[in-house]
DNA sequence: ATTATTTAGTTAACCGTTTAACCCCCCCAC
DNA sequence: GTGGGGGGGTTAAACGGTTAACTAAATAAT
C-alpha cells in the first residue's frame, strides 16, 4: 500500500506539498506540482478514502429504500436511481443503498452519524414517515422522492392530470372519470385535486359517481372499472391514477365487451414497461423519473454545501404519451348526449 | 460528535474496552458491559465509519455498472440489485454504487484500491471486460455477473433452455425453432449449445434454418419471426432467446395473420414485466434474477474472507413460466406429418 | 509456597490524510 | 538598513477509532 509520506519521500517534498497538489490548494509552482505528480504516478498512489473522509466529508450520498426489497426491484424506482446515479457521478460522489433493518429510520439515522454519507435521499416517503422525523432531529441533510419533508422533488401530478384531461376533451369527451389512487400515498390528493381542477379548466361538471375509489394493485382498478360501467349514464373516458390501475381497468372493459380506444377510452398514468405492450397499448402519462432522480442529487448536493436547511422543493413536469388506448369519442354516444345541449 | 473517549470517560473505562465491548472481543464481565453500553445509549454515541474504516473494511461492496445509465434502470438489473441488497443487508453490509466517468475501469479500481469498497461486483461484464482484468491485476476481490471472470454467478440457461424444449415437446410439437440473441452477449453460446442438447435430449433434429440468427432488439426478432415463417417448411414452435426478441416476434406472427398460441406458439426467455401483459401472455423462462443478486454477495463476501481467489461459478436454475402463447401443436399439422412418420 | 495461567482491564502506537501554524528567504518600499 | 509582504514550502497536531503489548490481581496447578 503506497501512501502519501512515500509519495512525499519520492518527490522529495512533504506530505502537507503533495496533499495541496492532489486538492489544488495552496501556491505551489508547476514545477513542483509536476515533480509530485510524476511521483503519484509512478508510484501508483491512490488516496485512502477512509483517511481522507475521517477529516472532511464522505462524498458519498445515502438511498433510503422504504422496507422491503420490491421497491428496489420495482422498474419506476430504479429509473429514478439511475438518474441519481447519472447526476451523483457527474459530481464525483458515489451512492450508497443504505442497508435496511427492521427499524429503517433507526439505522438510516445511524448510517448518516457514523459519517459513511454526507446526506441522505429517502425513496417513497410515507406520511410522517419516521425516516424524516429522525433524519432532521439529527440535522443530517435530506431530500424525500415525494412530497414529505422540507425539501423533495416530485412529478408534477396535477400537471399530469390537465394534460391527460385536456388529451380527452380535444378528443371530443365530456363524460370523463378517475379512478382514484392508494389514498395511503403521499401523493393521492393531488390526483383529485388536479382531475377536479382540470375539469373545472375547461368548463366541464364531475360526473355523477365520477371519481372511484381505486387502489393500488390491478384488481382494484378492475373493480373500478366495472362500477364505472355500471353507471347509469357511464363516463366515455377513464384515467386511471396508474397503469396498474389503467391494466385491470383495460380487461374489466374488454370483459363488457367494449373495445378500449373505441368504446371507451381509457388513460394510465406512470408510463411502466408494459404499458406499451397492452391491447391497445395504453396512452399514459409518463412521469419525469429519470429527472426526479438528477434533480434529488442536485438538492441534497445543495443541502449539504450552504448548511442552511432552507425548504425547497421541486415538481418536475410528466409528459402525454399518446398511444392507443384513447381515442374520439364514440359517435353514438355524441348523438346521445347532443340533444341534452 | 459524541467520541469513543467521551464514552470511555462516562463509563469510567478506558477507549479499548469500550471498543471491546462494541465489537464482542475481548473478556469483558457482563457488569462492566452493561456499564459500557448504558453510557452507549445515555451519549448516543455513533462510532465514525471513516475511523473504523481506516483500519479494518469499509464494510461496503461496491457495485460497478457498465457505461451508461439505461442499465442501471433496466427492470432486469434492478431485480438482480434487490437480491444483492437482501443479501448485504443480511450481512450488516452496504453496497455502493460506484460513481462512473468514462474510464470505467479505472475509476472502478481507484475506488476499490481506496479502500471504500472491500469489493467488487461486476454486472454486465462484456467478454474480456477492462475492468476484471483491471481489478484482477489490482487483488481485488470480484465477482460479475454472468460467465466471465473467475468468479461469476449467472443463469443456467442449458436448464432454460431443456424446460423450454421440454415443454413444447409436451405439447406435441416437433418442429421447433430457435431465434439466437445477440452474439456480443457473455452466454450468446449458452443459448445455441442448449438448444441443440435439449433437442438431442429429445431425439429430435434440427429444423432446416432452425436456428436464426436474433439479436437485442424488438425488431430483431420481427425480423427473424419473418424468417422462420417463410420456411418452406416453418417450424410449430418458437423460442426467443430473450423476451423482448418475443414481443417482435409475436407482432410478425400476427402480421401473418397467425393466432399466437394456437397456431404457432411462442415461448421468450426473461421474465421482462411486459410479457404477462401481451396478448397473448407470453410463455417464459424466469431468470432467477434475485437469486443471482443474493448469491454473489455471497460468493463475494467468501472471497473477501478467505484471501485465497479459488476459482468460483454458479450457475442458478431458472423456472419455466406457462402463459397463454404455447399450446398443443395445431392438428392440421400433426394431420400432414403423420403420413412421414 | 511458589509458579503458571487466566481474567480484566490499560496504555499507547498505529491507520493515512488534512490543515493550521510556522519558517525561511528574497524582494521591495520607505 | 529595516520592516513588511509574499512565495514556497515544512512541521506537527489533529481526525476517531483499533489492537498489540503490557500490567495487576486473582485463581489454579505443582
Amino acid at each position: 500500500m503506497v501512501t502519501i509520506r512515500q509519495v512525499a519521500a519520492h518527490a522529495g517534498v512533504s506530505t502537507a506539498t503533495v496533499s495541496y497538489v492532489l486538492n489544488g490548494l495552496g501556491s505551489i509552482p508547476a514545477e513542483t506540482r509536476a515533480r509530485v505528480m510524476e511521483s503519484v504516478a509512478a508510484l501508483d498512489y491512490q488516496p485512502r478514502h477512509a483517511a481522507r473522509a475521517l477529516r472532511g466529508r464522505s462524498h458519498t450520498l445515502g438511498i433510503s429504500m422504504a422496507s422491503g426489497y420490491d421497491r428496489l426491484a420495482d422498474p419506476a424506482t430504479a429509473e429514478i436511481l439511475a438518474g441519481m446515479a447519472h447526476a451523483a457521478s457527474l459530481q464525483g460522489l458515489a451512492l450508497l443503498l443504505m442497508p435496511m433493518s427492521d427499524d429503517i429510520a433507526k439505522s438510516c439515522v445511524a448510517v448518516a452519524r457514523s459519517g459513511q454519507v454526507d446526506g441522505v435521499i429517502v425513496c417513497d416517503p410515507q406520511p410522517e414517515d419516521p425516516r424524516l422525523t429522525a433524519l432532521q432531529h439529527a440535522e443530517i441533510a435530506c431530500v424525500s422522492i415525494g412530497p414529505q419533508g422540507h425539501t423533495w422533488v416530485t412529478s408534477d401530478i396535477r400537471l399530469g392530470m390537465n394534460l391527460a384531461v385536456a388529451h380527452l376533451v380535444g378528443l371530443g369527451h365530456r363524460r370523463i372519470a378517475l379512478i382514484a389512487p392508494d389514498f395511503a400515498l403521499a401523493a393521492s390528493d393531488w390526483y383529485v385535486d388536479g382531475f377536479l381542477a382540470a375539469l373545472a379548466a375547461v368548463q366541464l361538471e364531475l360526473l355523477d359517481g365520477g371519481i372511484v375509489a381505486g387502489g393500488r394493485r390491478e384488481a382494484d382498478g378492475e373493480a373500478a372499472m366495472a362500477e364505472l360501467l355500471a353507471l347509469p349514464e357511464p363516463p366515455t373516458a377513464v384515467i386511471a391514477a396508474s397503469d396498474e390501475l389503467a391494466y385491470g381497468a383495460m380487461r374489466a372493459a374488454r370483459d363488457a365487451g367494449l373495445v378500449v380506444g373505441r368504446d371507451v377510452s381509457l388513460m394510465g398514468f406512470d408510463d411502466l414497461p408494459p404499458a406499451a405492450y397492452l391491447q391497445p397499448p395504453l396512452t399514459t402519462i409518463r412521469q419525469p423519473r429519470f429527472a426526479i432522480g438528477v434533480a434529488a442529487v442536485q438538492l441534497l448536493v445543495a443541502q449539504i454545501g450552504h448548511t442552511n436547511l432552507a425548504e425547497s422543493t421541486q415538481s418536475l413536469a410528466p409528459t402525454l404519451l399518446v398511444r392507443g388506448s384513447t381515442g374520439l369519442v364514440p359517435p353514438t354516444v355524441i348523438a346521445h348526449l347532443s340533444p341534452d345541449k
